[in-house]
DNA sequence: ATAGACTATTTGTTAACTGCAAATAGATAA
DNA sequence: TTATCTATTTGCAGTTAACAAATAGTCTAT
């Protein structure tokens, strides 16, 4: 037996369909809050609204980016004074040095969008150029043990 | 003491700044073997050119990434015949699962890149409206319980 | 030879992100 | 009272990746 290489931890989606890049929550939340104060099951809603209609994203991990940030010094969080037809609401809003993270954060997304137009460029391009009219140019062939 | 609301697990970069969105790995690895059997020593390589410069990868999870594309029966491999300046190579190839799994993938990297775009947008127009010319408009104000 | 440098693969550990499920709780309507 | 809606909180488990280090083959210089 090979010294069984180490496994992957879990197996992955086993329906085999990609989920999508993650981490979106944070720099999310941080750009509603930018727009002005709201509270998190708001968020959840302005979640939708941003693009992210298509992944929706559960709530308590919107509360934990929350929580995060507040720790952080990114936010800071009031209880509402009444007005809800819930429990109270607590109320976040960015701090300044939220501000310059979300800016950070930005700075980061663009990085990360140039990135991702380079690669997919990079897909269109090479399979423009092999147009397969029908083989398989990359899988092994019978005598390939070069 | 309130209930001490959930902790993020860990606490971040500390240092405050951001990191990239995650899950490159895969389909990086995915579309060099596209253009070509490889090994995974190569890949990393690989990785530099595709753009991937900027956020070094470490071996080890481009490895981890090939064992399950080919337990998922992705990539296939095989032991090349001598030619190494080291131990023998593993030289993995996509299967044709593969290349409709990198299609998929594909898809969702345009779907994320489109969001990507539109999140950009959001913040740049929201900045340009407000172009503040010194206040922070949305900070929390002296008599803010409302 | 043998020590060091380089190529190449493998493994362990831990932190971090997220989804799913469910508990809790106030307010309001049937 | 029960049900429903709004809203927050927590537990848990699965997935992803960084960091560190072990292992091992080959080649060059001493």
């Amino acid at each position: 037996m090979p010294p069984c290489r180490a496994r992957y931890r879990g197996d992955g989606w086993a329906g085999g369909r990609p989920g999508r890049i993650r981490r979106f929550i944070e720099p999310a939340v941080l750009l509603l809050l930018h727009q002005g104060p709201a509270h998190g099951y708001g968020l959840a809603e302005g979640l939708q609204a941003l693009g992210l209609g298509d992944y929706p994203v559960d709530v308590s991990a919107i509360y934990r980016a929350l929580y995060h940030l507040e720790a952080l010094g990114m936010v800071t969080s009031r209880v509402e004074a009444e007005g809800s037809a819930g429990p109270p609401r607590r109320i976040y809003a960015l701090t300044e040095a939220g501000d310059a993270y979300l800016r950070a954060w930005i700075e980061d997304l663009r990085a990360t969008e140039r990135l991702l137009r380079q690669f997919l460029e990079a897909y269109d391009a090479h399979t423009r150029s092999h147009n397969e009219p029908d083989g398989s140019p990359t899988r092994f062939s019978e005598g390939d043990a070069r």
